[in-house]
DNA sequence: ATTAACATTTGAAATTTTTCAAACATACAA
DNA sequence: TTGTATGTTTGAAAAATTTCAAATGTTAAT
């Protein structure tokens, strides 16, 4: 298979998980796209390849670099902005999915509390309480995984890998 | 606060973090409701709490229960359908999250063939191998993650608590 | 078999999201 | 300072999604 098939069904599959996972498409083609590129892309590089204007990826590139999935590199004699794929951008990703569960616990806990000074005698009351505290419990001993998961990436796995692919 | 407001709460927080997570509003909401009500619910039920006409709920119940995140059950001596949301909701919306966590580690298997058949020599897919080598390694090892949490929640953890919500 | 009570499908309307092209802003070079 | 190369914002157009109301199926009681 040629090259450019390969990146063209790497985006497509970036593009349709991304929008699986609730973001944009066009997020999914530029991560996929800088994740095949061994050098990093300026705005136009990436209009250019994904055959877009350049207003959308400015946007989305910005998010994606607060977000810390890519990253923005100063390329020597340059004027333009160039971006990369962050060093670890898998364990990245998986930290921002991991920091919005959080919510979920937080989420358990505020409704939790608002049922517990609320009427318990009533029966409804009573069972949103009880389902509150199980969805607390849940997320946060999967707060604890995702703790230890990441933890376990980043200082054993990742770096058993030889790849020198950092910055 | 009134159960009302309470509820109100709930279903806003669901919407939104459906939608963040990239499904429907509607779908967190219907989600929201169903976990908040200790009886079940038929379509009138929801349309009517909603303030929706009755099609888009009936679509979107049936995703949700062929995700087995609710579940229709039967209420003696009536017609209509029953909603209730699952004995083990949260676990089984994490279920179908890590199934699709499951997919970045086959894309990375795929892609990284495909690379591995093509021409190794080539600077571009010998980085894309690598990438993908990297995502491979990276989504197996969440997956492994995944099932031993998941089977902590279920044989450990939920257990422990004693509501007898259970249908 | 007919009717009544429901669920589901459908096509159009409303809404939201995405994209574009152009205007604008910024920073560097001359 | 002026001009040029670049990134960003913006308002409108295009596309996709959500919702509704009505039509259509489906099932169960009579």
């Amino acid at each position: 298979m040629e090259k450019e098939k390969l990146v063209h069904e790497l985006i497509q599959a970036y593009s349709e998980a991304y929008v699986k996972l609730g973001y944009s498409s066009l997020m999914g083609k530029i991560v996929a796209l800088l994740i095949a590129s061994p050098k990093p892309l300026s705005l136009d590089d990436i209009a250019e390849q994904l055959q877009m204007s350049k207003g959308p990826i400015s946007q989305i590139s910005r998010k994606l670099k607060d977000h810390l999935v890519i990253e923005r590199v100063w390329v020597p004699g340059e004027r333009k902005d160039y971006y990369k794929a962050a060093p670890d951008i898998f364990g990245q990703a998986f930290e921002n999915y991991a920091s919005s569960m959080k919510k979920n616990a937080e989420l358990g806990a505020r409704i939790g509390a608002l049922a517990a000074e609320s009427n318990l005698e009533d029966e409804q009351v009573k069972h949103i309480k009880n389902r509150m505290d199980e969805m607390k419990l849940f997320y946060n001993k999967m707060e604890k995984y995702n703790r230890d998961f990441i933890k376990s990436w980043k200082t054993e796995i990742k770096p058993s890998l030889k790849e020198t692919s950092e910055a």
